[in-house]
DNA sequence: GTCTATAACATGATAGAC
DNA sequence: GTCTATCATGTTATAGAC
């Protein structure tokens, strides 16, 4: 039994091996005979489930972005008061979807950038219906900044987040906790030294205009 | 005569094209075809100047991290005195590299991560020297941080300089320089609303312990 | 009905001979 | 630099197993 066998039969068992594979070489540098080999079928196979490798690239960066909004939703739900916990709570949930729900949401953030023009376009409402929720989100947290200003903040946070895939690793000595306090407070705080307690409660007051 | 010719002959033009390319379909995405065709020779001509794809994408890659390089030893030489103006001027380098160096930094640093591991080896040494750098201009910048939270707070930095590549046209309504500015500040002083000149130049205060 | 295996085709890639 | 042999890939058609 070859060590990336996917247990799982069927559909899901495709997509699995997909979006694993999807994430360590890209699209093009992924074959429909590696997904088979993975799932435990034959390449032709994959074409009862999926009509074509687009499509089931679709349904990857599909399955990712689901779990991103899921993710938000969840941190919506906690109902948190201040600036700070609400932040924070929402980049814990996207970090969470990056690194604790599988490699569809990783496969999403790394290779959209450079998937076919095809693809793209069909994901792309789906992208930005999820921004748009952080762009509410955003408006809310930081009334006195303008539409232009949190427009980019919004991407450079995204940017911090995002990029996490590429070399933070949940199993080493910093933790997913620790990253996501870490992300907003500096999102919030920037530089500026804040007391040693990494647990510290105070919100964060904005200077209001 | 094609649009996306490239006019340059021999080796430089093949280098051209294909890190063009790279930046728009990946790696994997790119046909040596494609690149000679963009180059006006033939796809087996490319072999005359180099051993292998991989070769060629290690080149490319190579030169994307020479031009970061330079852009940082230039931002180095400017002497800035003040945190804010020195943190600055090396975010605009960066940026300055990824916009207006071409493609090689652009394709460097979108598709490094899914590169194929034997070039990714390869140019690690590169991206480690680089790296590098940015952890002295840190340490020297913030003194009186861990070296643990500088490590995670510069790869913060880089994930939101980096990704500006995804979303980021130098000829929209923002300026390179208002990019670099806003980077700067905001990764200096977070959210905390500052004066409305976004040309201040009064120096960041760390606070000392 | 649901899933998979087999086998073959068309295209186009890489690489090495010329 | 060009040409061409070899090989891999996405895809389809058809049929078999649960």
């Amino acid at each position: 039994m070859a060590a990336t066998l996917i247990e799982t039969p069927g559909r899901r068992g495709v997509l699995d091996a997909a979006a694993e594979l999807f994430v360590t070489h890209g699209y093009e540098g992924t074959t429909l005979r590696q997904i088979a080999t993975a799932a435990g079928i034959k390449a032709g196979s994959i074409y009862h489930h999926f009509d074509s490798k687009e499509a089931l690239f679709l349904a990857v960066l599909r399955d990712g972005m689901t779990v991103m909004v899921d993710a938000f939703k969840g941190a919506t739900d906690q109902a948190d008061t201040d600036t700070s916990a609400r932040l924070r709570s929402h980049v814990r949930a996207h970090l969470g979807a990056i690194f604790e729900n599988g490699p569809y949401t990783t496969a999403h953030v790394t290779s959209f950038f450079i998937a076919p023009s095809a693809v793209r376009d069909q994901i792309v409402p789906d992208r930005d219906a999820y921004e748009q929720r952080w762009a509410t989100l955003f408006d809310e947290l930081f009334p006195e900044h303008t539409a232009k200003d949190l427009r980019l903040k919004r991407l450079i946070l995204f940017g911090a987040m995002n990029s996490t895939a590429e070399w933070f690793d949940p199993r080493g000595n910093v933790s997913l906790e620790q990253l996501a306090t870490t992300i907003s407070d500096h999102f919030l705080h920037g530089m500026t030294l804040q007391g040693d307690d990494p647990a510290r409660d105070d919100p964060v007051k904005m200077r209001t205009a």
